[in-house]
DNA sequence: CTAAAAAGAGACAGACCTGTCTCATCACCA
DNA sequence: TGGTGATGAGACAGGTCTGTCTCTTTTTAG
């Protein structure tokens, strides 16, 4: 049972700990330093998460619903398939160009926790499925489907890369969209 | 002074620790978990790396060294330059199915080093621009340098989001390739 | 054979880690 | 006002971490 669920301990919990999670990494960031910085008492923190693996795995879900919400949004706009990929890569632009971007937080989260039985690495892996299968979903527009499941497996390594790449410093996203337009022209069907 | 340049020593710390470092990831492989799985005494790696980052860059600089070794093997193969590209494809083909793989070491170093003035930042910074540059190197064969700059970008990020996706137990490699074959396409110059 | 270099063995320090426990305090609601 | 649940504060346990130190043993080189 949780202890409260209407509180907003919680949630700041979750926030705080996402901004040091995404600055330090997972293992190199304490308990000791979440609670430090949310000003809260370490009891406090355990009575909502019962282990910090738990804590990860929540925001980690958090942060994937915040970009599922932002998804739902796009895809009830009335613009075309190759303009909704478009802005999800200009998100993705407006991401990299922020002061505090430090990479992908779930590409790191699988690079700590690399057991594929781990609730961290199922985490990772529900987010980056969910998002292939929705750009999948908005490629069925304008290919068949079978074509569409590998453009949005591709589109998915290029922002993948892309993020990286950005991480290091090298912008590239350009250059992934150029790509990402000559995988779309390949595999669509002209109407 | 290094302690003895013809040691074996040093090259079995290194050796044991890529291992131990890419199945559990760097914090949270210890020290002692090393020297233990090395069977050495703890002040013999200390003799021969002031620290754990020293020898987690000497590590990383190890395997991008053999890798790069391969990219010159490669080079030297009198073969178009589509089927080079094709050939790196392969390795990573190969190395995903490998019964021990567990993703990138760099992505994953990059990951726990966020610091851009960290060593072991800069020297995944270094492997992936040096990959990123052979790969021009070879594309600048059949199309002009500007395209080829651009290619080669693209073609890393979709290796790198492909190895992502492989440690997730997602082959797409098949999918990477049909994308890169239409960016070269995309950006070759006809003969 | 001998002297120097390398390695082994293990104690040790000091810090940090996760997670538990107790007790006092505070807010809110009936 | 009285009670109840959430929180604060901090000690504490038990373990692990990196890195240092000393002493002994082994290996290597001249």
């Amino acid at each position: 049972m949780t202890p409260s669920p209407a509180s907003g301990k919680r949630q700041h919990v979750v926030d705080t700990a996402y901004a040091l999670f995404r600055q330090g990494g997972f293992h190199a960031t304490g308990i000791d330093r979440i609670i430090a910085e949310a000003d809260i008492a370490k009891m406090t923190m355990y009575r909502h998460f019962p282990s910090k693996d738990e804590l990860i795995v929540e925001v980690l879900d958090y942060r994937a619903g915040r970009f599922d919400r932002q998804l739902d949004r796009l895809e009830q706009e009335g613009i075309t398939a190759e303009q909704k990929i478009s802005k999800i890569f200009d998100w993705h632009e407006r991401w990299f160009r922020g002061d505090d971007f430090h990479g992908c937080l779930f590409a790191h989260a699988l690079a700590e926790f690399g057991d594929p039985g781990h609730p961290v690495f199922k985490a990772v892996a529900r987010q980056k499925n969910r998002l292939r299968s929705r750009m999948q979903a908005i490629l069925e527009d304008v290919m068949p489907p079978d074509c569409a499941e590998g453009a949005a497996a591709a589109l998915l390594m290029l922002i993948e890369g892309a993020t990286l790449m950005a991480q290091m410093g090298q912008p590239a996203i350009g250059n992934a969209r150029k790509a990402a337009a000559a995988i779309i022209g390949a595999a669509s069907v002209p109407h």
